[in-house]
RNA sequence: GCCCGAUUAGCUCAGCGGUAGAGCGCCUGCCUUACAAGCAGGAUGUCGCUGGUUCGAAACCGGCAUCGGGCACCA
């Protein structure tokens, strides 16, 4: 760094500059055999959809930090980053594509169409890369991974296999979330509900054998989706509702359709809501299939899974659903079998993805078997595993473990890992059908050993070839997530050294929208695999730090599909990567649920970053100071300052920086970062910048005692002294505040220390402060002397003096140790105050002297005078005394109410009650001192 | 329906049992050779409402209100 540094910060230069040169040395790239205690941290993956919003920055910011944090102290810091492939929000944002173009998929064909994805893979996942770089991510990059890399692949499965030959994976035809848009199944996390406003439709179910005795000759029932009235095979009321049991076990006979079906009683109706009577398709409701279930009742299928009606909707056929629903209801109609159509306001459940309504439909998926994986996590949940940071999300986590419903991993995709089960289409005509046998294998020769030991001898006696044929689904994405924290460590491989030095990693931070989806499968997951062995711990990470989300000006949750996603970029361009991550940081200390962020959309600025970058422009300056002010020495050269020569700034700052440092490492270490970040920014700019500084001017640029003579060696000696000072406290201050803005604190760093470029601060360690430097006492006695300042300063600008007009300073105060401070600070006083003189006297003195025409302030039991003859503006000096008088007054009221009440001297703490009585016993004495400089006034 | 948050200065948010805080914004004065992206000084709040616990409540407990989120859903 040259000497004449130019007076503002300007980031970007610098930061691409640091980031070449930590990637390049290889900084962050641990040795799985290095020293240090280990902790790691993987990334939650984002998804190659494009480009990170804000969000992926503020996760940035808080996993760098720690990971930042914790290299400091000497660990040996795994980071490790990737991207996930999101099979089907990227399938589907290629289908969007394709179909612009006006080309079906299957046109392309399965093959070509992965080119296409890949391609889109290493468009986006470059993209993203080169945005966390950007961020100043201290990930190890030689280790970055990607869900679909073949050692992922294997990962998966591997997984998968283990998890068959322990029966947790099992293939049937149930009721699934089918999303006709992306043409899959969908699990259960990926169906939101909607309120919509739709109608109630009651339709008169003709009864087959005529009316009951002395009853009508027909139910009604209510839906909401008439259309499926085509697939209807019972009719169910409540087994109590006495309107109705003399039907139970007779039939109706569905209009439209002329099909007779029976009227079941079951539990699950609600003999209060409607008329009491609920058709029961099982085939397209999960109630009535489960219903369906209870009584026997056949389950019709009257739609494709394209969400048009197929052969068995009969004259509906080919219909959209949606059309259908109108056609069915004109029917109805027609044949009077429509009662009724009232509003209804309801919850319809929509394709997170697709943005349609899901359709309940019959098909035949691969499950997960979730409970038993549940019950192993709630178990170890009871033994406080994982921690989950803030507390409260434990709940979450557990609450969603119990109950748990279970998983379809299958999707109707192309985009993905493709499930390694064969079917012996052999054994069923070519075709898959549900009963079609299967081997689940790692690849297809083993699938051809083991379907041969099956199958082989069998298949030859019937005269037939062995034939197999993969299935042609894809997993679910969040099944590879899952297993992300050991299958980028080298899970299943049980030599991989990463995996044994690093699993489990120590947190995982990540937002709540995602417990369910990813901390919750990973966990699972683990449970089923144990990566580290068996009966090692196989929990994937000690904590969990969840975080809030970022939200938009207008409070709004980021997504792409809103398309109010904010761009990290032009913010890092315009304020720098450094100022962006402290603002974030800094906004996050109370752990809530929504960062806001102040953002400017028109302008692209945002006073929230702006405030930060100004906090990184002021530390730059800082440094600049410094550079000007020790004599081309380093803090390395200069060394520890002689305690013997320390004075009382010194030491106040030496115990402020040894506790701020103590605090901050507190801090960092219990993931509480914005408390750290505000810490460190009041810390550097208030006490550092306005104080210390300000303090060190005189020392530093000492003046001879006449004009022309050489510095007296007390002058020198002290002004080595203070260099030493701030040498130290700045170097330290940097460290503490590298993981918050590690760019400008390596950059300041070098500048300050002259340490090669080829060493880093980021490999630094973290300050150790000096034995005997903490001290309360003095740092009380320091705020006294503080506040006597202010008060000068004050009365100054009351009497409207110049800044530049010298004035003489005279304490008055009975309190020795009080007195002493003032005394010792006399030419700290002088210098920030413009003080012509500054006398010390104690109340008999001062008695003793001709009652000055004087400005005057009471603080505690000490009075500020400034004698300004001729200059002073009576009605000024008689409104600050009123003013300290007011204040004073108002505490003496306070204070004295609480000792007044007998129960607070016999109940409350001792001391609190001492300090009370001290406080008192100040405010009167400050009373009294204001009202007799009033009365000496004439006032 | 069940479960979580939030409600403090104009704005964004800390504080979580001992006399109300920060940043931004605002007012006054300063280009004081580190920094005008700055310096010094200043103003600003019935801490959502309401009961209770306590010597003492912004903080702890109960109720209410408003806003936000999650889970489950009755056709």
């Amino acid at each position: 760094m040259a000497a004449a540094l130019p007076k503002t910060y300007d980031p970007a230069a610098t930061e691409a500059r640091w980031q070449r040169a930590w990637e390049e040395a290889g900084a962050f790239h641990p040795d799985p055999a290095g020293p240090g205690e280990p902790f790691s941290v993987v990334i939650p993956p984002p998804n190659v959809t494009g480009s990170l919003h804000m969000g992926h920055g503020f996760e940035t910011a808080l996993i760098d930090t720690i990971v930042r944090f914790q290299r400091l102290q000497g660990k040996n810091v795994l980071c490790l980053p990737g991207t996930d492939h999101a099979s089907i929000a990227v399938q589907t944002l290629l289908e969007k594509q394709l179909k612009a173009q006006g080309i079906p998929k299957e046109e392309l064909g399965r093959d070509a169409f992965l080119e296409k994805a890949w391609s889109w893979k290493a468009e986006s996942g470059g993209t993203i890369v080169g945005q966390l770089r950007r961020l100043g991510y201290s990930v190890d990059w030689q280790r970055e991974r990607f869900t679909l890399d073949p050692g992922l692949n294997q990962a998966v499965v591997e997984a998968f296999l283990r998890l068959h030959d322990q029966g947790l994976i099992y293939r049937g035809e149930y009721l699934v979330n089918w999303c006709p848009a992306s043409g899959s199944a969908v699990s259960d996390l990926e169906v939101e509900m909607k309120e919509l406003e739709g109608h109630l439709w009651h339709f008169r179910y003709p009864l087959t054998d005529g009316p009951a005795t002395g009853g009508s000759d027909h139910l009604v029932v209510a839906t909401t989706r008439p259309e499926t009235m085509l697939g209807d095979t019972g009719v169910a009321v409540h087994p109590d509702d006495p309107r109705y049991a003399a039907l139970v076990g007779r039939t109706i006979t569905l209009p439209l359709v002329g099909r007779a079906i029976p009227i079941v009683a079951d539990e699950h109706v609600d003999p209060a809501f409607g008329t009491g009577c609920v058709k029961v398709t099982p085939a397209h409701d999960p109630n009535d299939f489960a219903i369906g279930q209870r009584h026997g009742l056949p389950l019709i299928t009257v739609m494709a899974k394209d969400g048009t009606m197929n052969a068995a909707a009969g004259n509906f056929a080919g219909l959209d659903r949606f059309e259908a629903r109108q056609a069915v209801v004109a029917a109805m109609e027609a044949g009077g079998f429509l009662v009724k159509v009232e509003p209804h306001r309801h919850s319809v459940p929509f394709s997170d993805r697709g943005k349609v309504p899901v359709e309940p439909l019959l098909s035949t998926q691969w499950f997960v078997r979730a409970e038993p994986l549940a019950a192993r996590c709630r178990e170890a949940l009871d033994g406080g595993s994982p921690r989950f940071v803030p507390e409260r999300w434990e709940k979450v986590y557990r609450d969603w473990l119990t109950d748990i419903r279970d998983w379809c991993i299958s999707r109707q995709l192309w985009w993905g890992h493709r499930i390694p089960a064969w079917f012996v289409v052999s054994e069923t005509g070519g075709v898959i059908t549900e009963a079609t046998p299967y081997v689940v294998a790692r690849d297809a020769g083993e699938a051809h050993e083991k379907a041969e030991t099956a199958y082989g001898e069998g298949s030859r006696a019937a005269g037939r070839e062995l034939q197999l044929e993969q299935d042609p689904d894809v997993l679910d994405t969040w099944f590879s997530s899952g297993l992300w924290p050991f299958s980028t460590l080298g899970w299943p491989d049980p030599a991989a050294a990463d995996l044994a030095r690093w699993y489990p990693t120590s947190v995982l931070v990540t937002g709540f929208d995602i417990i369910f989806f990813w901390v919750a499968r990973m966990t699972m997951l683990a449970g089923a695999m144990e990566p580290a062995g068996a009966g090692q711990n196989w929990m994937p990470f000690a904590d969990v730090m969840i975080h809030g989300l970022v939200r938009d000006e207008n409070n709004r949750k980021m997504s792409k599909s809103a398309g109010n996603g904010i761009d990290p970029l032009p913010l890092i361009e315009r304020y720098g990567a450094d100022a962006l991550r402290f603002a974030l940081v800094r906004e996050v200390a109370g752990a809530g649920q929504d960062i806001r962020l102040d953002y400017d959309r028109d302008r692209g600025s945002s006073s929230t970053v702006e405030a930060a970058r100004n906090f990184a422009n002021k530390l730059w300056n800082a440094t600049r100071f410094a550079l000007m002010n020790l004599g081309g020495e380093t803090p390395a050269s200069l060394g520890a300052p002689d305690p013997e020569r320390l004075q009382l700034a010194d030491r106040w700052i030496l115990s402020r920086l040894a506790r701020v440092s103590d605090e901050t490492a507190q801090r960092y270490g219990s993931y509480a970062l914005g408390e750290a970040a505000k810490g460190l920014y009041e810390f550097a700019w208030n006490e550092v910048c306005d104080w210390t500084i300000e303090l060190l001017k005189r020392r530093l640029n000492p003046r001879p005692a006449a004009e022309g003579e050489p510095l007296s060696p007390e002058a020198l000696a002290d002004q080595r002294t203070a260099r030493q000072v701030l040498a130290q406290v700045l170097e330290q201050l940097l460290v503490l505040l590298h993981p918050l803005m590690p760019h400008l604190s390596e950059e300041l760093w070098h500048g300050l220390t002259g340490a090669p470029e080829s060493t880093f601060l980021a490999l630094n360690p973290w300050p150790v402060p000096e034995p005997g430097a903490l001290d309360a006492g003095l740092e009380d006695r320091f705020a006294e002397l503080i506040e006597a300042i202010r008060v000068v300063r004050n009365l100054r600008a009351v009497a409207g003096l110049k800044p530049s007009q010298p004035a003489p300073v005279l304490f008055v105060t009975g309190r020795a140790d009080l007195a002493a401070t003032l005394s010792e600070a006399t030419a700290d006083i002088t210098t920030l105050t413009r003080a012509e003189s500054v006398t010390v006297l104690d109340p008999a003195t001062a008695a003793a002297r001709p009652a000055a025409r004087a400005l005057a302030a009471v603080s505690g039991e000490l009075q500020v005078l400034l004698p300004l003859e001729g200059l002073v503006d009576l009605d000024a000096l008689r409104a600050r005394l009123e003013k300290d008088i007011a204040k004073a007054t108002k505490e003496i009221q306070g204070l004295g109410g609480r000792l007044a009440n007998p129960n607070f001297a016999s109940k409350a703490p001792p001391e609190v009650v001492a300090e009370c009585r001290a406080n008192l016993a100040e405010a009167e004495t400050q009373a009294a001192l204001a009202r007799q400089r009033l009365v000496d006034l004439g006032g």
